[in-house]
Order: structure tokens, then C-alpha cells, then sequence
DNA sequence: TTGTAAGCGTTATCAT
DNA sequence: ATGATAACGCTTACAA
């Protein structure tokens, strides 16, 4: 690899112009600028990001924090920011905490380290350590997906509330009257938001919405099937269901099947997130899509501009989920499928 | 942040014996080092990256250059890629090529720019302009999952072959005579080969299969659908199908529901890979599994070995698949299901 | 055992 | 408009 030095050299001039007419910080002859560029192009040169970066103080580095990468949402989200993060001529840094909060310490730290401009962290887990953490690193910290319960950590998350309003308003209009939802883990906020729109919207219609109707999942597969059976042992009638999100409601999918109970017909299901899944399935999923595109571009822009210095219009940013209707609801037309005798076996 | 500097002058010594006693490159007494020690960690130094890349020409980087990221099976590399990085010691560095080869070179580029220590890559769009590129840069390169049909760079892959007989055998084996086999695209290597190993395995018992049961898909669900829905146009008598990953299976599965052929009772259906989704859907997939943990694994290994200057035993190193019995293979016990004249309305 | 100083490849300040 | 030179934060001969 050649240096500046070497372009100089063969150039005939000092690095200083070759750093100029690389910046374009100060203008140069352009008979000199001439000379640098051909060097430059004989030479194959391109700058060390390092020590531009120790220089500078800027990795010309996106880090981004995941607690796990190939479980969805993270798989898109990490797509969308690595796209949106090259086209702004930054280069992309994964961090995976597999959920464990000493992990995460270390990989934001491996971050710092770099000189990174900014680092968008999704689950934080020891909330107070991370804040202290981000507190004295002066860099550019944004939350995407799960907002921070005590700080005013920016954030850019989805209005979670909105997102049950819609899945309830959906099943509502279709007729159903017997509901029945599988959430996320309780004492993550954007469940129990999602939860809360939920039960308004039914409430709105007089639709009454027990306890018992909700079976508290983890976001898998597994506890959509497991959400699914709880909900058989009830007894409860139901004739629509929603899973907080779709791999769950694809869990759920496999136990009504397996149960011969026909989804439309009779059970509505609904997932959320649109993942590719979604349309994989048969039927296919009527969920409530996340913008994960426009999450990833919102936060590398708020973390440029802090970056940069510029005020934040807002330190949050909501964007709004959106009904995807597909094949997995309709209105109900048979009795509400009450406890399948196969399952006390 | 502090630096060596600030913890050389708290601890009252020189830059070079923080330097040592972080690095326990020469032996420090005993007393300095525990001051050192303690200045550090009252000042919770942590030695930056880039000057220490800068320096030692070693970026304590990994590259991954991928095709796409979210779809299989480069998520699963990339997952258990980082894992095995960072257990190293280092950073994974994600770079996304949308399979242009622009793209890849101007990653390619950062990378070395940024003195990684290596990069796996996966999926070489233009060949000869990529090895000259390896070639010109003296960092380690080993492509992984699909290998380069020209060069002996480093690679690590699967047995596709193999693979191909696996799942020729373990049709065969159920008792089915009458075979069809949705491919990834023809122009890559590994897809012949899985293609070769399927034949060749159903020669060995002088079964016959003939050019129009095979369908070039492009390893998306959707050509899994087109090559069901081609393979129902050809009238061919078929019990037993193998697309060349899940996805394609999940496509074949999707139409065979919608044309209410059971599966496996009225046919066999076969994927590979391995991934989540093959549990997922109802039938649960037989399949055949890629060991993506260990060629993370491997990968990295070699580069970590090439980059120490050590040789390869073997520059090649190739692993092997595994056959996954699921739900979605039986025995023949029908009629060959024949062209649904449905389809052709 | 420890310190001094040069150097990694840049950028930025200051002269010229 | 251009060139020396110091500095970024670290490692590593070489001296002491």
C-alpha cells in the first residue's frame, strides 16, 4: 500500500498538497492538482482510514448493537442501516450481545475505542450502566426499536400503541368479537403499548378483554405454540387472534393446523413486523408492518447531525406501523372453536 | 478518554512500560506494574484501536463481504461469523456488495484500508478484477460458501456433491422412483454440483431423470413457486422433489397446499439448509443442514493463520452436510401425482 | 527494569 | 499557493 509520501514524492510536491487536493480543503494550482491526481491514480493510492480516523478522531464508523443478529427484526434492521450507512460514505460495525448485558459493555466499548461517530443501540439490558456508559463517551448514542424507559436517550421507535389500535381495529371491522392476544415479554414497554392499544380499541366497542385471554410469549416461534396451546386449555372462545409479532403468529399457525382449524375460516390470526415469512405462509399473514427502512435512516440521520453538532428537532422519533391485509383473517363465519378435546390427551 | 499518556503521567512512569505492562510484551517490576495498573483502571483507560491498528499495520478487523444480508444463508454466516470474531478478538466489519461488483471493489477497498486483518468473502461477482485486487493487497482472503471456479485462493465450502446424493439417497430409500429437483442458478458451481450428486446417486439404482425435471430457480422463495407450478405444466409423474434450499421448498410447499396435494402423504418434499424456517412450516421440512458455525469457524481460523504467516495444511477445506429427517418425507403411497388441471384454467 | 525517541499515515497550524 | 512540522495514540528499537 502506498502512502501520501509516496505520492509526493512521485508528484514532486509535499503531503500537505496531496492532503489538499484530496480534502479539497484549500484550494490548490491547478497545474500542482494535476501533477497529485496523476500521481494518485499511477500509484493506486487511497488514504489509511486509520490514521485518518486517529487524526480526525472520527472511524468514519456506524456501530450498531444488536442482542442477537439473525433473529428478526434485527436481520432487517441490520440491512437497512448497513445500506443507508455506506451511502453516507460510513462503514458499518456490528456488535452482538446475545442478550448478555457484560457483552454489550464490551462491544460499546470496542466501539468507543474505534473512534466510532456514533453507535445505534437496539435492547439495552442494565439500563443505568449503559446511560452511565454513553454519558461520558461524548459520542453520538441513538436508541432504535426499544426506547429507554428513564432517560431521553434519542430514540427513533415505532408508535407501538398505534400498532394494537390497528390489529383490534382490523379484527374489530371484520366482525370478530372473541379476541385473544400472544405479546412480547410484559416488561418490555413497547409490548404492553402494543398490549394497551389493543384492549382500547376493543374497549372502544364495548368488547370485553379479560386476563386471561393474554398469554405473555418471548417473541419466538416456540411461544407462539405455546400461547396457542394455553389458550385451548382456557376454553375460551375465540375467533381472533393476535401475535405481537409474526414468528409467533406462524407458532400459532402450526398448532391450528395441526388441530385441522382452518385459519380464515375459523380462526382469524394476525402477526406483526411483515417479515418475509409473512407471505411464505399458508395463508398468508395479515400482520402490521414496521417501517424498518425508514427507522435505520432516521437514526444514522440523527446521529450525523448530533455528530455534527445540529440540534435534534426531536429527540424521538415515532414512526407509524401499518396494516398489511392478507389471507389470515376474515370474518368469522362458524362458532368460535372452542377447546380441542385432542389436546387433554 | 484518557490515554497512555494520561495514565504514564498518573502512575508516574513513561509511556513505553504502560505499553508493556498492558501488553506483557516485556517483563515490568512487579510494583510498577501494579501502579500502572491502578492508574489505569482509575482512569478506565482502554488503548484506542486505531492508533494501535495504525501502528501495528493490524486493524484488529474482520471483513465479511456478502451478496445481501438478509437473505439465507448469508444471515447465518454472519451471525455465527461475528460470534467467532469477536471470541478471537476481533471485530467483524460488515460489507454488503447487492451483488455489484462495484459494490464489492469499493468494499473491498475500505476494508483494506482500514488494515484488516482479513476478509472472508462470499459470492465474487467479477472474478479477475477481484484476485488481481487480493493479489495487489497482501492481506489473507478465503471465500466461503461458494469458491472461485478459477484460482486456488483459500475457501472453505461445502460438500455439494455430497449433498446432492444425500438427498437422492434418502428419497430413495423411502421407496420413491420418480424425482424432479428445483436448482439455484446453473451458473454457479455448487448448484451443478448439488445437481451432479442428485443424478448420480439415482443412477446407481438406474432411475431415470431427465432434463425436463429439473428447474432453474434463483434460490428465492417465489422460483420455488414458478418451478412448482412449471413442473405441474410438464406432466411428469412425480413423488419426490428436492429443492436446493428451504426457501425454494417453502415456495413448492405453498403451491402444493393450494392445490390441496398433501404433503408428504401425496409427495416428498425436500430442502436444505437447515433454517429456522424448515421447523416453522407444517409440514416440518426434511432437509439437508449446512454447518455454518463451523464454516464461520474455519474461515477465520485461516485467516487468523495465513495472517501469522503460518501455511495451510490443506487450502481447501471442505465439510460436510447433514441429512435433517423431518415431516415432509415418506414413503410413496399414492398415485404419482399428475398435472392438476386446475392450473390450467 | 525503565526511559527516550522514532515512526505508523494522516491533518492542521504556521510560516514562507 | 505551498512546505515544514507538530500532533493524534500507540509500539518498538535502542540506550541507559
Amino acid at each position: 500500500m502506498s502512502s501520501m509520501k509516496d505520492v509526493a514524492r512521485l508528484a514532486g510536491v509535499s503531503v500537505s498538497t496531496v492532503s489538499r487536493v484530496i480534502n479539497e480543503s484549500i484550494p490548490v494550482d491547478e497545474n500542482t492538482k494535476k501533477k497529485v491526481l496523476d500521481a494518485i491514480d499511477r500509484l493506486n493510492y487511497k488514504p489509511n482510514l486509520l490514521a485518518k480516523g486517529l487524526r480526525v478522531k472520527s472511524g468514519h464508523l456506524i456501530g450498531f448493537i444488536v442482542p442477537e443478529i439473525s433473529l428478526h427484526p434485527f436481520v432487517n434492521l441490520i440491512n437497512s442501516m448497513e445500506e443507508y450507512v455506506v451511502r453516507r460514505g460510513f462503514n458499518l460495525i456490528l456488535g452482538n450481545t446475545q442478550n448478555d448485558p457484560n457483552v454489550e459493555e464490551m462491544q460499546i466499548d470496542h466501539f468507543i475505542r474505534r473512534n466510532v461517530d456514533g453507535v445505534v443501540i437496539t435492547r439495552v439490558s442494565d439500563e443505568s450502566r449503559i446511560l452511565e456508559i454513553i454519558d461520558k463517551s461524548n459520542i453520538p448514542f441513538v436508541a432504535v426499536d426499544r426506547e429507554l424507559e428513564m432517560q431521553e436517550l434519542p430514540s427513533v421507535v415505532l408508535d407501538n400503541y398505534k400498532a394494537g389500535v390497528l390489529a383490534a381495529r382490523h379484527l374489530r371491522e371484520l366482525g370478530h368479537r372473541q379476541f385473544a392476544c400472544i405479546t412480547g415479554p410484559l416488561n418490555i414497554k413497547l409490548c404492553r403499548e402494543r398490549l394497551n392499544g389493543f384492549k382500547d380499541a376493543l374497549a372502544e366497542d364495548a368488547i370485553p378483554f379479560s386476563r386471561e385471554r393474554v398469554f405473555e410469549g418471548d417473541f419466538k416461534f416456540n411461544s407462539g405454540i405455546k400461547g396457542m396451546e394455553y389458550l385451548f386449555h382456557q376454553r375460551i372462545p375465540i375467533t381472533a387472534l393476535w401475535a405481537q409479532n409474526d414468528l409467533m403468529a406462524v407458532g400459532c399457525l402450526k398448532v391450528l393446523q395441526q388441530k385441522g382449524i382452518r385459519v380464515p375460516e375459523d380462526m382469524s390470526l394476525m402477526g406483526m413486523d411483515d417479515l418475509e415469512i409473512a407471505r411464505m405462509v399458508n395463508p398468508t399473514l395479515t400482520t402490521i408492518k414496521q417501517p424498518f427502512k425508514q427507522m435505520s435512516r432516521e437514526a444514522v440521520d440523527i446521529l450525523l447531525r448530533m455528530r455534527s453538532g445540529q440540534d435534534l428537532k426531536e429527540k424521538k422519533v415515532v414512526l407509524q406501523p401499518q396494516l398489511v391485509k392478507r389471507s389470515s383473517t376474515a370474518p368469522p363465519i362458524t362458532q368460535p372453536v372452542y377447546h380441542n378435546s385432542s389436546l387433554d390427551a
